[in-house]
DNA sequence: ATTCTAACA
DNA sequence: TGTTAGTA
């Protein structure tokens, strides 16, 4: 397929789409018009792209996991590798909550200090 | 009408 | 990312 319809079938950007292969996420075969020739299975690879990208990996992280994302059944299945980085990645994000929920906690104690004396 | 590349407000 | 230009 060309790449307007897997646009309308993922829901993904023609824009996008091509910026997904200029980062190497896809490598779509190139018909002898030049345009790009997707195959259906592209459909679900983007589809577990966007759904990496959006629960807050980066393209560059999902690039090392595409095997994790061609195999058949759901969109996203067990893959061991893909896990275990995951976890590396929540922990991140744990770390990170930890720290905000600090500068929240310190900012909220000056702040009604502040308030107590005005 | 659709796609391609490159580049811009 | 969107959008636009000039093509094929």
């Amino acid at each position: 397929m060309k790449i307007g319809e897997l646009s309308r079938r993922s829901g993904v950007s023609v824009r996008m789409l091509r910026y997904y292969e200029s980062e190497g996420l896809i490598a779509p075969a190139r018909r002898a018009s030049g345009y790009r020739d997707y195959d259906v299975e592209d459909v679900r690879i983007v589809l577990a792209i966007r759904t990496l990208n959006e629960a807050g990996l980066k393209l560059d992280f999902i690039r090392r996991f595409l095997p994790c994302l061609r195999s058949e059944g759901p969109i996203l299945h067990p893959c061991p590798d893909l896990m275990a980085a995951m976890e590396q990645q929540m922990q991140a994000l744990d770390d990170r909550i930890g720290k905000y929920r600090e500068s929240r906690k310190m900012l909220g104690g000056y702040y009604e200090e502040m308030l107590s004396h005005s």
